[in-house]
DNA sequence: TTGTAGGCGTTATCAA
DNA sequence: TTGATAACGCCTACAA
C-alpha cells in the first residue's frame, strides 16, 4: 500500500523492497557518479578503468563499507567461486591436514570450499556432489576412484575442472593427485625385507570400503612374491581399530606358523597391537616387527616408536588447490604436469622395524 | 557472428546465451505442463500442490535430472543456505571434531558450511567474516569471544544468527555454545588436590594468542588460594609445543622448589613433558603427576597414559547447528535454552596422577 | 490451488 | 575507456 508520503529527499539510500540491506554495486557507483559496470570492472581488476575514477569508486567502496555480492555475481556469470570438495571424513587424522591446507589456499584467492564427508559411502558421496552441483561450482574434488554410475556422470557432465584425491590412477580422466598406494606397499615390503625379515604378514583394515588398503595389499604381495615369498594376509574381524590391531597380533604370533614383521593397513591397527604386544611381553621389534600407515600424530610417541610411512596430506591439498587455480585461469601455469600429480610416500623410520 | 543458420526445430531446449546448460526451473514445469511457481512451491514442500501435479513434477524432474540452482535462490530470497564457521584451524585434533558434527548436522538441512581459519588472529577472523557476508549466509560460527571491532560490528550488524563456540561467556550477546574454561582449570587443580599433591603448576601454552588457556590458569588460580596455596604458572618459551613441555618439566623438577603435579596448557604440552620424564628417568606420577587438556587422540596411548580433560567438540558442533536451525525455523524448538548452552568438560583419570 | 509480474545484485554483450 | 541493456534462475507479492 506504500501510503507514506515520499521521502526521495532523504540522504539514505532509498529503502529497497526486498533486498539483504547491504550496500549494492549500483549505491557505489551513483556515490561514485560511474556506471555500475565500472564499478564492477575495476573491482575485478579486469578491463580498463582510469586512475581517477578508480580512486572514486575505491572512496565510495570505503564509506558503504561495500561487500559484493558473491551470490549474484555467481548467478550473473553462472560460475561460482565455490569449490565442492568431498572427503571421506573431516576430523580423522588423514583427511584434516589436505582440507586444511586446500580449503587455505583457495580462500586465499578469493574461493570458498564447500565440504561434505561421505564416511567411505559413494551413495553419502553422490549425495553430496548433486548437493554441491547446485552451487555451480567453480570446480569439484573427490577422493579415489571408486563413485557411483551417477556420480561419474555427473562429473563428467558437470563441465568444470575434477580432481582425484589421495588415490592416483593415471589412466582415469580427472585431474590425479595423490600417491600410489600399490607403492606404499610395496615399499613396507621392501623395507622388511631389507632388513632381514622374512615371515612378513599384511593386516587388512578393518573397516569395509576401504580400498585402499587392499592396493597397499597388492603392493605388499607383489614384492614378496618377486622375492620368492608367499604373501600372507589376515582380515581382523573386530570393527575398532584397536581391537582389530590386537586380534591379528594374537593370530600371527600365536598359531604355528609365526609371522616375525607384520604391516598393517594403518597407524591405529599397528597401535592397537603395539599397545598389546607390551600387555603380553612380546618383545618389538626382536620377536615381531610392527608398521603402520599414516604417520598419525602418535605414532611418534608410542613406546617403541612406530615405524610408519607418511603421506603427503598437506601436499595433496595444496596442489589440487593450484592445479583448480590454474585450470580456472587464476594461476599462471608452472609448466608441470597439469593432470598427472605423482607424490612420493615417506617411510619413516622408527624403532618397532 | 553467429552466422550458423537457425536449428530452431531442434528437440533440444533452445541454447541459451549465458546460462550454465543445466536444466532450470523453466524446463521442468514446461515438461510438467504447469508454471514454473508451482514447481517451486512443490519441491520445498510449503504451500499447496495438488498430487497429481505433484507426480507430473516429480516425473520431469526426474527425467531432466534437474538440480535447484541455490545461487539462484539464494539470490532471490537474499536468505542463502550457507553458514560460514571461522575456527583457529582445521587439522588440529581440538576442532576437527566440531567441524565434523557442525558439518554433517547442517548438511543434512540442505545447508552448505563455508570454513575458514583464523590461525588464533583476530584480524584473520575479520577478513574471514567479511567475504563470508558475501555469501549472504543465514547464519556466522566463530570461535572464541575475542574479535576486532571490526569483526564486531559486522556480527552484530548482520541481522543473522551468531553463534560463539568453545568458550562459554554467558554475558555476552550471541548465542553461546561451549564449556567454562575457567571451570576446566578448577577442576583439574581440584583433582590433584584431592590426589594429595601439593605443589602444583600450571604451564601456559608457548602458542600466542591461546586466550582460552589464560581461562584455564585463572581457574586454576582461583581454587589453589581458596585452599590457601600460593598458584605456580610457568611460561615456556620454545614455540614447538614438545618442546615447551619439556622446558617446562626441566625448569619446575629440577629447580630448588619442586612441583609435584603440574597441569600442562594441553595434551601436546604434557605429552612433551612425559616423553622427557622417561628419558630422565624421573617417574610419573610417584616423582611428579602431569595432566593434560584435550584428550587427544595419543594421550590414551602414552606411557605412562596421560590424564586429561576432554572437552565436548562433538556436541559444541552438533549444538550450535541445532541453535542455528532452530533460530532460521528449520528445526522445532525442543524447549532447551536458546542461547545459553553450558556444556561440561569430562576429566578422564588415567596414570600419570 | 495455480499463475503473472517483477525484483534480487551482478556480469556479458554490445554500442558509443 | 565508459555505459545502457538484458540476462542469470529463482522467489516474493499479489491476483485469479
Amino acid at each position: 500500500m506504500k501510503n507514506k508520503p515520499d521521502e526521495e529527499a532523504n540522504e539514505e539510500p532509498a529503502r529497497k523492497r526486498r533486498g539483504s540491506g547491504r550496500a549494492t554495486i549500483h549505491d557505489v557507483a551513483r556515490l561514485a557518479g560511474v556506471g555500475s559496470i565500472t564499478v564492477s570492472r575495476y573491482l575485478k581488476k579486469n578491463g580498463y578503468v582510469s586512475a581517477e575514477l578508480g580512486e572514486r569508486i575505491d572512496a565510495a567502496v570505503a564509506q558503504l563499507n561495500y561487500v559484493p555480492n558473491l551470490v549474484a555475481g555467481g548467478l550473473a556469470s553462472s560460475r561460482g567461486k565455490v569449490v565442492g570438495m568431498v572427503v571421506p571424513n573431516i576430523s580423522g587424522p588423514i583427511f584434516a591436514s589436505t582440507i586444511q591446507s586446500f580449503n587455505d589456499t583457495l580462500n586465499r584467492h578469493g574461493y570458498q570450499v564447500l565440504l561434505a564427508s561421505s564416511y567411505f559411502s559413494a551413495e553419502q558421496e553422490e549425495n553430496a556432489v548433486r548437493a554441491f552441483l547446485g552451487w555451480s561450482p567453480a570446480a569439484l574434488v573427490v577422493t579415489g576412484r571408486f563413485h557411483t554410475k551417477g556420480t561419474e556422470a555427473m562429473l563428467a557432465g558437470a563441465g568444470i575442472p575434477v580432481v582425484e584425491t589421495w588415490d592416483y590412477h593415471p589412466r582415469r580422466k580427472p585431474i590425479q593427485v595423490g600417491y600410489s598406494n600399490h607403492e606404499v606397499g610395496a615399499q613396507a615390503a621392501r623395507h622388511l625385507l631389507s632388513k632381514g625379515y622374512k615371515r612378513i604378514a599384511f593386516v587388512q583394515n578393518s573397516v569395509a570400503g576401504d580400498l585402499s588398503a587392499i592396493d597397499r595389499r597388492d603392493g605388499y604381495a607383489a614384492v614378496l612374491e618377486e622375492h620368492g615369498l608367499e604373501p600372507w594376509t589376515y582380515a581382523p574381524t573386530e570393527a575398532a581399530p584397536f581391537d582389530a590391531g590386537r586380534q591379528a597380533l594374537e593370530a600371527l604370533t600365536r598359531g604355528r606358523r609365526k609371522a616375525d614383521a607384520i604391516v598393517f593397513a594403518n597407524d591405529n591397527l599397528a597401535a592397537g597391537a603395539l599397545l598389546a604386544s607390551q600387555r603380553a611381553g612380546l618383545q618389538v621389534p626382536q620377536r615381531c616387527a610392527l608398521m603402520g600407515f599414516g604417520d598419525y600424530a602418535f605414532s611418534s610417541l608410542l613406546l617403541p616408536s612406530l615405524t610408519t610411512i607418511r603421506p603427503p596430506g598437506r601436499e595433496i591439498g595444496e596442489i589440487a588447490a593450484q592445479r583448480i587455480l590454474q585450470a580456472l585461469g587464476e594461476l599462471p601455469d608452472d609448466g608441470k604436469p597439469a593432470r598427472l600429480n605423482l607424490l612420493g610416500c615417506e617411510l619413516v623410520e622408527r624403532e618397532s622395524t
